[in-house]
DNA sequence: AAGCCATGCAACCGCGTGTAG
DNA sequence: GCTACACGCGGTTGCATGGCT
């Protein structure tokens, strides 16, 4: 049993956008707006298939996009968020109004990473190369995992961060491969969130509370000194003076891997402003 | 001018997740 | 609990373009 096709392939048109498909996609989104995107294609009149239609309208079509290069700014913002959460490029488009995650993905990959690497630095790590391969040679020799700097393709689960592995290396010892090991490949402890190096690097104040905190009001809430509004915000991570369950938007809400609830009763907690906050500079 | 190569980016594909029945 | 569906995400592909020989 499998999945069915999103469309019947035989009847969509495949490759590039033209004008008029475009035109017909704008026109039925302003007056039907997003969603449902399965059955969009035909009330749209357009030969595409849903999946298509999205891409194209999150992409491209969409009016708040910010089309044009990337400033220094947001070179340096997404340098620092991809090393706080990794090749998750819809989380870091997230703090970058107007950017998507595909644009975001294809700079990284075509820019930021010459980059960096140009700087010596290791995009994958976050490190400088030398250092980084000593610490995949330490890694390596701690577990039985493969873990060297020639993995710059990684999966989305895989693709975690050195301060991430140790936990990816422990689920890889035990038998078992679940998605509960995907989440905690990802997820978290206190620990490694207090290792991670680039809080200070953001120069931000990286803080974790209840996820039941209220969200920040746009209006209060700084990211490196530029204020941006975003609604993601709903959810409990920002970058600010305020609280976060860095958990949630992590993706991890649902699993057992958010346990903010234990931290806040057992970690050292800002009485006053009910909230954990995470200072430690970065030791390269 | 022609061919080759590198680069950038739009688009596709497969899979994971959430949810309704 | 199972299944199918809808959506979203990240990795990959393929085409267009520009530079170089």
């Amino acid at each position: 049993m499998g999945r069915s096709p999103c469309c019947e392939k035989e009847h969509t048109n495949k490759g590039a956008w033209t004008k008029e498909e475009d035109e017909r996609l704008i026109r039925y989104i302003k007056k039907h707006g997003e969603g449902c995107w399965r059955t969009l294609p035909k009330a749209a009149g357009l030969l595409r298939c849903g999946k298509s239609c999205r891409l194209r309208w999150i992409n491209y079509l969409r009016p708040d996009l910010k089309r044009g290069n990337f400033t220094e700014e947001e070179d340096e913002l997404i340098i620092n968020l991809h090393s706080l959460l990794g090749n998750k490029w819809s989380l870091i488009a997230a703090r970058l109004p107007g950017r998507t995650d595909n644009e975001i993905k294809n700079y990284w990959n075509t820019h930021i990473k010459r980059k960096l690497l140009s700087r010596g630095i290791d995009p994958q790590t976050h490190r400088p190369v030398s250092s980084a391969q000593n610490t995949a040679a330490a890694d390596t020799a701690a577990v039985p995992v493969a873990n060297n700097l020639d993995q710059q393709h990684e999966t989305a689960a895989g693709g975690c961060l050195p301060w991430m592995r140790n936990t990816k290396a422990e689920n890889s010892n035990n038998t078992s491969s679940t998605t509960e090991d995907s989440n905690s490949s990802n997820g978290l402890s206190s620990e490694e969130i207090e290792l991670h190096p680039a809080a200070p690097l953001i120069n931000l104040e990286l803080s974790i509370s209840l996820p039941q905190s209220p969200a920040p009001s746009p209006s209060t809430t700084k990211l490196t000194g530029k204020e941006f509004n975003d609604q993601t915000l709903k959810s409990h991570i920002f970058f600010s003076q305020r609280a976060v369950c860095l958990c949630y938007n992590l993706g991890f809400q649902n699993s057992n891997a958010c346990n903010c609830d234990k931290m806040m009763t057992t970690s050292s907690i800002n009485a006053e402003a009910g909230m954990h906050s995470f200072y430690r500079p970065l030791s390269l």
